[in-house]
DNA sequence: TTTCCAATTCGGAATGACTACGATTTACTT
DNA sequence: AAGTAAATCGTAGTCATTCCGAATTGGAAA
């Protein structure tokens, strides 16, 4: 997912374009990596000191129920990327130190469904915590 | 765990027996799932009505360190359920209407590390969300 | 048993993420 | 160019969690 096709979605879902929609989708693309709702308001404080974090909540949450981001929770926060664009389903290592997010392609919900014959399965979280290796070289 | 090795942890490691203490894992004992902090002070309540959030919190937070409990983060907030007896790695599924759980074997860590060789790895979360089959024929 | 002190608890206030809301402004349609 | 629903602003409210000083207490030592 970039700023172009988010744009696009947007559009085709209804959406308004407005100033601060795009402010939030280009820092989000020139991130590539997980931010919170603080992270996004201080980033943009330079060129839109008055945004709201009203506004600033609100949109991240829509962009995320329309899949134009992916959203996790983590030390107590809600955080935000860019929806990478792979085809289907994956998962991420997480960069502690950075924020930075590698794809993984394992995922053992198969095994887990068969084990789990009587059990309706809505949903499940596999993450992946640690330091990439920029920010161990770097340490 | 149970209340009595819990309670013995707790002396080997120092820690005073008090009332408080001994009420939150008794209930944590009876109720084997996940409860988070207002959880537990509401159902204290009615025999400890003093109990402080703090006192609360506090023991929550000393009891998960002493791996007496174990800890997730559902919806924002804390959970606590006494730690499995089982020995070694392992994760849950969890129902998302009554809070019960059920162990998993399966883990797909060794193949995150074998994918990963320049990562460090310090932690990770893989759970499973969904309905019992208590709920489910319940509903 | 009594004394004593660090650990624990209490009660309430402070923090921080997130949400709600009325008033105002704005993007987009006609 | 006008009208309208959507979006934003600014602020106040909520909720989980943490902090803090004062009072209490468990358990070791005398």
């Amino acid at each position: 997912m970039n700023f172009e096709l988010a744009i696009e979605r947007l559009k085709s879902e209804g959406f308004k374009r407005t100033p601060s929609r795009e402010a939030i989708l280009r820092l989000l693309e020139l991130e590539d990596r997980y931010l919170s709702a603080g992270d996004v308001k201080k980033a943009l404080a330079a060129d839109h000191p008055t945004m709201s974090q009203d506004t600033v909540y609100r949109n991240l949450t829509s962009f995320s129920e329309l899949k134009i981001l992916e959203e996790t929770e983590l030390g107590g926060e809600r955080k935000f990327r860019m929806h990478c664009d792979r085809h289907g389903h994956h998962h991420h290592f997480i960069c502690m130190d950075c924020g930075r997010t590698e794809e993984l392609d394992v995922c053992p919900m198969e095994q887990v469904s068969r084990a789990l014959p009587a059990f309706v399965i809505d949903d499940h979280k596999f993450e992946v915590y640690g330091q990439c290796p920029d920010c161990r070289s770097a340490s």
